[in-house]
DNA sequence: GGGTATCGTCAAGTAACTTGACTATACTGG
DNA sequence: CCAGTATAGTCAAGTTACTTGACGATACCC
């Protein structure tokens, strides 16, 4: 019995659907993450660069925050914390609750979100030039009703 | 100038390819994590489950292990002395090399290895059943596609 | 107006890495 | 065949991105 030839025969546990999404997404997010780095915002692809991207430009609740990112608060206001410590937002108090505050982009953080919509365009329009509009346009579809199930 | 109000008009910074793949991959990740804790696997979620993830049933160097993975060799190794620790694989002296190691898995390991690929066949499933297998392949193929270009 | 829930914060712990330093073994050119 | 250099694995320590727990202050509900 060849049990070593047997094994090694076995397909690579590599070729599925699940490899592929990941494998595209990092792609992705280097892509993204390498053109906000030219344009002056490389603390984008460090965590807290989810943060600016979750913020909505007119300011949001940071209660608001953990559940839209799926972290914990503490690991929010960390978050916060280093963003405020470097400019890019601000935390004022909210004037409707008394407990609240509402993390406020400053102008840097404004620049990186104008910044990002481009980039995610540009990576936008290099796909369709790769695989057509319409097959993009399927793309999309298929990853939202994919998703939709669960 | 009512700035506040064209700054809530944007649109959501959530609308685009990337964000899709990020979303379904996780989803991905969450329903395999999910079936694979239920037969007795749940280490797989863990970083050391890519490991058993990369490795050939036959054994592997694991000198081999860092670069497929895009971890340091360091990194490896705690991941390696973890699984070794919980009986799921064991390291071998390579007898072609005095510096090197094999890492081979054992039972626990190869049924684990076996398990994950049922698994991803039924989430392939499901998702064919939801979108056709004929949709779901040009899903694959664009992924393919759209990762080939770097 | 008292009980309970929520908001933000401080503190400490953990997972999953990283870089740096080191030893043992292998390969390579003269 | 042997000095020089590269590679495999290991040990130690540091960093990042979280986590859970505890707590005071404010808000909400009856």
């Amino acid at each position: 019995m060849v049990k070593t030839l047997d094994d090694n025969a076995m397909p690579p546990l590599i070729d599925h659907v699940g490899w592929r999404l990941w494998r595209l997404a990092r792609q992705w997010k280097t892509e993204f993450d390498t053109a906000m780095a030219a344009r002056g915002h490389g603390w984008m692809a460090e965590a807290r660069g989810a943060v600016v991207g979750h913020l909505r430009p007119g300011g949001m609740s940071q209660s608001a925050l953990p559940s839209a990112m799926g972290i914990s608060k503490q690991a929010v206001q960390q978050l916060v914390d280093e963003l405020v410590a470097e400019g890019i937002v601000e935390r004022i108090p909210d004037p409707t609750d008394g407990r609240g505050r509402i993390v406020r982009l400053l102008p840097r953080g404004k620049q990186a979100i104008a910044d990002g919509n481009e980039v995610k365009l540009e990576i936008e329009a290099r796909y369709a030039d790769r695989i057509g509009a319409g097959r993009l346009a399927a793309l999309n579809a298929a990853l939202d009703v994919l998703a939709e199930g669960t």
